[in-house]
RNA sequence: CGGGGCGUAGCUCAGCUUGGUAGAGCGCUUGCUUCGGGAGCAAGAGGUCGCAGGUUCAAUUCCUGUCGCCCCGACCA
């Protein structure tokens, strides 16, 4: 491609609204061009990566034996009703209607789609295992679309849904699945961890998140520095780090007239914050309130906090005057001791919270707090759970080593979902037996869009994109200096770019005859992998320089096309 | 959805407080010079000041409404 020929669209200034990085350079580099908020157009070198992610996973999902289908983007609300999804959705999900008034999605993912689909054509047990995917373009209508195209509220996604006989199977393909992203992701040339996720909207059993590894990454990770146990936080498990100690001290009620947080009372007792204990009160499953018991210096996780059978779900933060009501105080003064005869709240506690020994926490009276508390004897021993956020310094749950906390960019997904959705669509096949079965199912997915995103947040310096080879949109890149004086150079320039074209590599020519200065900002700042730069300085040594866009220094090479070759095969 | 902010040239922004019919830098076009890391000089093109009402002799500026966009907020006991 010549780039006199080519729209490049790479800007100096920066529009303002751009906070991530990725979104800046793709901007920068005239990738994408925002239409609305949440909402982007793909220009000739955005899409190009695009494609060539697109590409990679398609390549992939066939090899493993997936099978590409393309249902539509709209969906008409029936299916949604009969999963149920279609009230379990919130305003996340797009609804319109036709002229006829008749109900529809844009879907945000397609399960039902794709069930409805097998129910329909798959009959025998001969039929399964089946896996079909798509790449699709989602629309999800985000809160809070940001970041460009990482959280867009349009974008394109590889979603595959699998089918079985039996669990085992599913077990397989999931591998298989597993397995096959792994490879996707090595051959994109990304830095990844898969990880132990929460299920999430979708449901189902079992999940791993895949996840780029980045600074910028909107999700918290935990990962054991000895094993390869990894965990998205919302999932990693935490225990009790210790046996409880003996009380020591005896119960002691102390003046807190303004401190109501666990921080501003460790401070003004002079007491480290992991000897405090805090409540938050939460709706029952069973009606009334629950109390959750977490050390002062620990998070609640509302994803496990929601899952417990004690708990009601959605997470409900019981209200001021709930709390006035219940505990005869205001918030920031609670705890889980109660005075004798009143009606005290169920206390679900922590394993941290419960394995604390003369710990500190609310007086339920305002203004005052408790010292020298202890399970068992001021407080009633408290159901345990593992209600908290895992933090670094935390066992690995795989008892190898101690967990630390990155940051990740969520590019895959995959699920087993088991019967949730074969069984909301009454879906069934005949085994062996003739007898009727429902399959087990599972789904896997990959933000394609995301993936090209996450590379830049990964893969950039001050100068601009680093693209790995497999997803640059081009490979390399010819950069003559003074062709309007150098016929040398624009002629071997020529020469080198028909050639290096003939060989089938995807090769640039900057022919708009530029000043060395802006040729090779824009040369940077694109990312492609190789450059070469042909000049009078060199061709005079009969030498190209040759520079790696992720090396820090240019390299001289024979002028030949054969050495560029033999470089671009390295 | 609550709170805050912003809509003026292709981009980044100034002007608005105190109304008088619009500017800078970058980019773009043409010419000359320059030419190994975002050049210089000169001449030019380019704007319904988001939209709709209102006040006024006069509105980019003041008022009201509306649309769009951005930021913060669902871990607090």
């Amino acid at each position: 491609m010549r780039l006199s020929r080519f729209p490049l669209a790479t800007t100096k200034e920066t529009p303002a609204d751009a906070e991530v990085v990725s979104h800046r350079l793709m901007l920068r580099a005239g990738m994408i061009r925002k239409l609305g908020s949440g909402l982007y157009t793909w220009l000739p070198l955005g899409l190009r990566v695009l494609q060539k992610v697109e590409a990679i996973v398609r390549a992939e999902m066939n090899r493993a034996g997936a099978f590409e289908v393309l249902v539509p983007p709209e969906v008409p609300a029936e299916l949604w009703q009969e999963s149920g999804r279609w009230d379990k959705y919130g305003p996340e999900l797009l609804r319109f209607k036709d002229r006829h008034g008749r109900e529809f999605i844009i879907g945000p993912t397609h399960e039902e789609v794709i069930t409805d689909l097998a129910r329909r054509d798959v009959r025998s047990y001969k039929q399964l295992p089946l896996n079909y995917y798509q790449i699709q373009t989602k629309f999800r209508d985000e809160i809070r679309p940001r970041f460009g195209v990482m959280r867009g509220r349009e974008f394109l996604m590889k979603d595959a849904y699998s089918f079985h006989m039996d669990e085992a199977d599913l077990v397989r393909e999931y591998q298989n699945m597993r397995a096959t992203y792994t490879r996707i992701f090595n051959r994109v040339g990304v830095e990844f961890r898969a990880v132990k996720a929460d299920s999430g909207a979708i449901g189902g059993d079992r999940s791993e998140e895949f996840h780029v590894l980045a600074n910028s990454g909107e999700d918290l990770l935990a990962v054991s520095d000895q094993s390869n146990y990894a965990a998205n936080i919302e999932a990693a498990e935490t225990r009790a780090l210790s046996t409880r100690a003996a009380a020591s001290a005896a119960v002691e009620r102390v003046a807190t007239p303004t401190q109501k947080t666990c921080e501003e009372v460790a401070a003004l007792l002079k007491v480290a914050l992991e000897t405090t204990v805090k409540l938050i009160v939460v709706k029952a499953r069973e009606g009334g309130l629950i109390a959750l018991a977490i050390r002062g210096d620990h998070v609640l996780n509302t994803v496990k906090a929601e899952k417990h059978p004690r708990v009601a779900a959605p997470l409900t933060l019981a209200s001021d005057a709930e709390i006035q009501a219940a505990f005869g105080c205001e918030p920031g003064f609670l705890g889980p001791v109660f005075a004798d005869g009143t009606n005290a709240v169920p206390v679900l506690a922590d394993h941290a919270a419960a394995t604390l020994a003369d710990f500190v926490c609310g007086a339920n009276l305002a203004g005052f707090h408790l010292r020298g508390a202890n399970w068992g004897r001021d407080a009633a021993e408290p159901e345990t759970a593992d209600l908290r956020n895992a933090v670094a310094g935390d066992p690995s749950p795989d008892g190898q080593g101690v967990l630390k906390l990155v940051r990740g960019i969520e590019v895959g997904h995959i699920f087993q979902l088991g019967k949730l959705y074969t069984n909301a669509l009454k879906m069934t096949v005949l085994d062996a037996d003739g007898k009727e079965v429902t399959p087990e199912m599972g789904c896997y997915g990959i933000g394609v869009t995301r993936i090209v995103a996450a590379v830049i947040e990964q893969r950039n310096d001050d100068k601009g994109i680093v693209w790995p080879d497999a997803i640059a949109p081009f490979r390399v890149l010819i950069c003559p200096i003074g062709t309007d004086k150098s016929e040398a150079a624009k002629a071997t320039a020529e020469k080198l770019y028909n050639e290096l074209h003939t060989a089938g590599i995807e090769v640039l020519l900057d022919d708009r005859g530029l000043r060395p200065g802006p040729m090779f900002a824009d040369a940077d700042l694109i990312g492609v992998p190789h450059r070469v730069v042909i000049g009078d300085k060199g061709l005079a040594q009969n030498q190209f320089e040759y520079k790696r866009r992720d090396a820090a220094v240019a390299q001289m090479i024979p002028a030949t096309t054969e050495a560029v070759l033999a470089l671009l095969r390295a």
